[in-house]
DNA sequence: CACTTGACGATAG
DNA sequence: GCTATCGCCAAGT
C-alpha cells in the first residue's frame, strides 16, 4: 500500500524525468522543478535524486543533471565512479567541474511535449 | 514540535 | 562578473 506521501510521487516523477533525457544531453534542477510543476522546488529535485542511494542502480543518470549555472554539484555523492567519467563517456565534455558548451547541450524536458 | 541542512534559483548589491 | 541574501520545500536530528 502506498503512503500519503505526496512527495513519493513527485520524486518518482523526477526520475521518470531524469531518465528521459537523450545521451549527450544534461538539464538542470529548476528545468525539471518547473517542468512538474514544481518551478520555486528545484532543492527537492536534488533531494529526490539524493534519496535514490547515490548510485545508478536504479537506472536515473543523476550525473545528466546538473544546477543552473552547468555546474556538477552533485559529484561529491558519487561513490566510485566520477561525474566527468560518466559525461565524457556520453559525448559530454566537463572542465573543472562544469559542463562544456551547457547552453549548447542543454535538454529541456519540455522538449517531451514539444 | 523547532531548528538545521541541502545534488538550487533568482535577485540585489 | 562575483558575492551575499532570501525564498522554497522536504528530511534529518
Amino acid at each position: 500500500m502506498k503512503k500519503t506521501s505526496i512527495s513519493n510521487d513527485f520524486f518518482e516523477q523526477v526520475w521518470e524525468t531524469v531518465k528521459q533525457i537523450p545521451e549527450g544531453r544534461v538539464t538542470s534542477y529548476g528545468a525539471i522543478a518547473r517542468f512538474l510543476g514544481a518551478a520555486s522546488s528545484s532543492r527537492v529535485v536534488g533531494y529526490a535524486l539524493n534519496s535514490l542511494g547515490n548510485d545508478k542502480k536504479h537506472g536515473v543518470p543523476a550525473h545528466r543533471v546538473v544546477n543552473r549555472n552547468g555546474l556538477i554539484t552533485g559529484k561529491f555523492h558519487f561513490k566510485s565512479v566520477s561525474m566527468e567519467e560518466l559525461l565524457a563517456r556520453e559525448g559530454v565534455l566537463v572542465k573543472d567541474n562544469k559542463i562544456v558548451d551547457f547552453e549548447n547541450i542543454f535538454w529541456d524536458p519540455e522538449s517531451l511535449v514539444k
